[in-house]
DNA sequence: TATTGTTATACTCTATAACTATA
DNA sequence: TATAGTTATAGAGTATAACAATA
C-alpha cells in the first residue's frame, strides 16, 4: 500500500468530497511530539521502576520536604485520593517516608528516603540523555532557540515550571 | 522574562536542600506543551460532540474514502477492536458510513456521511483558532521558527505526519 | 463540625482473546 | 484454514463519595 495519489472524482456513488489535509501547524506538532517525548521518557524511566507521575513526585516532594499530601495534591492539582495511590506505591519501594506530624496528628509529612534521593539522581542522567535523544535534529544554536520559544509558548499559557498538566484534573472534553 | 541560557549554575548560596530543580529542557516543555495543548484542543472539539481521536479518524477515512477497517487500523497503529469502537461512535452520530464490499462481503468500506464532511470542515476552523490560541505569544516570524525546528525534530523522530502518536500501540517500548 | 488521610466504588480507555461470517 | 469484523473480558488509571481519626 504505497499509493500516493487518490482520484478526487470516483465513480458510482458522489462523495462529499471533504477537505482532507494533514495538519502541519506548530500546535499539531507539539501534541505530536509531546506525547512522543513523554512516551520515550516513560520507557526510560521504567527502567528503574518509576512512571512519570512517580518522577513528579519524587521531584515536588524533594522541593519542599514535609509537607503534607494535602498540600501536595493542591500543587499538583490532582485530588487527595490519588496522592494515596501514588504515594503507596513509592513508599511500597522504600522511596520516600510518611511521618506522623507531632504538630497535627492527622498530617503525613512526606520525605524521601536515602534511596529515594539516590534514585531521583538517576533521574537527571535519564532527563540529560532522553533531551538529547529528542533534540538530537538540532544544534546546540537552534536547541537554545527552540527552548527560548517554548519558554515563551509555555509561560504565556500559563503553565506552571516543571509541573506536568497530566496532573490536572481535565477540564472538560470527555467522550459523550 | 527572557531564558538568558539556563545559567542555574552554582552562584554561591548554600543549598541546604537536596537536587530539587525544575526541569527546563526542551524535551519537558515538549511534553508539557503538548499535553496542554491537547488538552485544549479536546475542549474545543467537544463542542462538537468529538473527541481527538474522533477527529482523527474521520480525517484518515477522508483522505482515503472506501477503505476497510482492517486497514485503517493499520496506518493508524492500533488494534481492529479499538477502530470497532470507535466507528461505533462515529456511525452512532450519523457521520460515518460503514458499507458492505461487494467484492468481499467480510470487509467493510467506510465512508464520510454528508454530516461528516462538513462537521470536519468545521474542525479547519477549530484547528485555526487553537493554532492562533496557543502561539498568540510568538510574532508571525517566531511562529515559522517553530514550526520548522519542531518539524525537523519530528522528522529525525520518525513521526508520521498527521498521525498522532497516541494511536500507535508500543506495548514494551519498542519503536518502529 | 471541619479537616486529613484512606477506602470503596465506578467509569473511561484500551488491549487480548474468543467468536461469527465470510472467503 | 485464513481473514474481517465483532463481542467479551480484563486491567490500568483516575475521579467521586463515604468513612475513621484527629482537631
Amino acid at each position: 500500500m504505497s499509493s500516493e495519489r487518490q482520484a478526487a472524482d470516483e465513480p458510482g456513488e458522489p462523495e462529499p468530497a471533504p477537505p482532507a489535509r494533514p495538519p502541519r501547524g506548530a500546535a499539531f506538532l507539539l501534541t505530536q511530539l509531546g506525547t512522543h517525548a513523554a512516551e520515550r521518557f516513560a520507557v526510560r524511566v521504567a527502567e528503574l521502576g518509576l512512571t512519570p507521575p512517580d518522577i513528579g513526585l519524587l521531584r515536588t516532594i524533594a522541593t519542599r520536604p514535609g509537607r503534607s499530601q494535602r498540600a501536595l495534591a493542591a500543587e499538583l492539582g490532582v485530588v487527595p485520593s490519588r496522592v494515596v495511590a501514588l504515594i503507596d506505591h513509592l513508599d511500597g519501594k522504600g522511596l520516600v517516608e510518611r511521618r506522623r506530624s507531632t504538630e497535627d496528628r492527622r498530617n503525613h509529612e512526606l520525605y524521601l528516603s536515602e534511596e529515594g534521593g539516590r534514585l531521583l539522581g538517576e533521574v537527571w542522567g535519564i532527563a540529560a540523555a532522553h533531551e538529547d535523544d529528542i533534540l538530537s535534529a538540532l544544534d546546540d544554536g537552534q536547541r537554545d532557540r527552540l527552548t527560548e520559544l517554548l519558554g515563551l509558548v509555555a509561560a504565556q499559557q500559563g503553565l506552571t515550571p516543571g509541573v506536568h498538566p497530566g496532573y490536572r484534573n481535565l477540564p472538560d472534553g470527555r467522550r459523550s
